[in-house]
DNA sequence: TCTGGGGTCCTAGGACCC
DNA sequence: TCTGGGGTCCTAGGACCC
């Protein structure tokens, strides 16, 4: 494999800038990739419509009950400052700021913030936008000063929306959205080639998109601590860790190298969940099936609406006190509400039945469209 | 101290086929 | 009686992201 390959799952865009290689010099502009990511931008949305609230710890999670099983989505920068942040729960966020006004996730309405930011985006001219979640997304962009396009988009995202952005800007995908971070909040940070490595080297390996804390620890293990080090690491042990792909893949998140190409092909969803924590651990299974029942019927109205065939289905189940297990299998004769919730139903049967239940998921895989199934279609580790 | 909900992708290992 | 390689498909589970 050589050194500049990344995990090609038949629909990952991993071409290099080619457009640019097979450029003469200065004929154009360069090529750039703009990593636009909102600030704060659930709670951002929430103060836009209660101004009064600007200035105080504000935590959205939940159902905005705190005393309620949940987490925190987002929190204003006063809130962090106390230490709250995103992925805690509630309870502990409450303990940390007693007096912290708390407010319940609205998806509709990010979705609409969401939507007209998109939007301006898209009217940039020349830009190629890649939608990567509610409140960021790589803009593709040539030009000779990508600052002043990064200021222009900033300005246009708040005069239209009320809300603030920061951006990176890189010369590959990776390093734009590693850049982001620097420039937080309202700012702007460029990493290309030539400070990839004074800027991140000494980082930990976390520091990295898609390098969590359990891989981190397995780097560690192999005498890998640090961005430097993962860059100039030899693959084959690599692999040897994390298999043929994730292997080669993390040294090259460790360079920052890798494609250029800002992919706007609409997003095809792979399938639809939903899942509940219950509030009180579930230990009957009469309770459990009703849920499961429950459950399927929301995903299915959901995938009814795209009108894709459902090719599998999944289960998630959460036990108390914290170990997740998934089930999975496809389903042949693709079709309709009885046949899938008879497969779900000897997916419930496996769940363990002396062990109390707190999180119950169910999935429901959709077929590929013909057009999406292996070409080009953008996915999360596309880069 | 208590851990959401919605997603995607990768790997290992077994079953099965030629 | 012992057991090749190559391949695909499926399940279970892990890891990570916003």
């Amino acid at each position: 494999m050589s050194d500049d390959a990344v995990p090609s799952s038949g629909s990952t865009p991993a071409e290099p800038d080619a457009e640019a290689a097979a450029d003469p010099a200065g004929a154009k502009p360069p090529g750039w990739v703009l990593h636009v990511d909102l600030d704060q931008f659930i709670a951002a949305v929430e103060l836009l419509r209660r101004p009064e609230l600007v200035g105080l710890p504000v935590i959205v999670g939940g159902r905005g009950d705190p005393t309620e099983r949940a987490v925190v989505s987002t929190a204003s920068y006063e809130a962090r400052a106390f230490g709250v942040g995103s992925g805690m729960p509630l309870k502990i966020a409450a303990r940390k700021i007693p007096d912290a006004v708390f407010l319940p996730v609205d998806a509709p309405a990010y979705t609409a913030a969401s939507d007209e930011v998109m939007a301006t985006l898209r009217a940039q001219p020349g830009a190629v936008v890649q939608v990567l979640g509610w409140d960021e997304a790589f803009v593709g962009l040539r030009t000779a000063d990508p600052d002043a396009a990064a200021r222009g988009i900033q300005a246009a995202v708040l005069a239209r929306t009320g809300l603030h952005c920061s951006v990176g800007i890189g010369d590959t995908l990776i390093r734009a959205k590693n850049a982001t971070d620097f420039g937080k909040p309202q700012g702007r940070f460029r990493l290309t080639a030539d400070n990839w490595l004074d800027v991140m080297g000494a980082r930990p390996t976390a520091a990295l998109w898609g390098v969590g804390a359990k891989v981190s620890k397995r780097l560690a293990a192999l005498g890998i601590t640090t961005v430097a080090e993962l860059a100039a690491a030899d693959t084959a042990p690599l692999a040897a860790e994390f298999g043929p792909k994730m292997g080669p893949w993390y040294r090259q998140l460790g360079r920052g190298d890798g494609s250029a190409t800002v992919d706007d092909t609409p997003w095809v969803a792979r399938g639809h969940s939903r899942e509940t924590t219950f509030q009180t651990d579930l230990t009957d299974r009469a309770d459990i099936v009703e849920a499961a029942r429950a459950l399927i019927g929301q995903v299915l109205a959901d995938v009814a609406a795209e009108g894709r065939p459902v090719v599998g289905v999944g289960i998630k189940v959460r036990y108390a006190p914290f170990t997740t297990k998934n089930l999975v299998h496809k389903i042949d004769e693709t079709g309709d509400e009885a046949t899938v919730t008879a497969e779900l139903l000897r997916l419930v049967d496996k769940i363990d039945a002396d062990r109390a239940v707190r999180l119950l998921g169910v999935r429901a895989e959709m077929a590929m469209p013909a057009d999406a199934r292996d070409g080009h279609t953008p996915t999360r580790g596309g880069w």
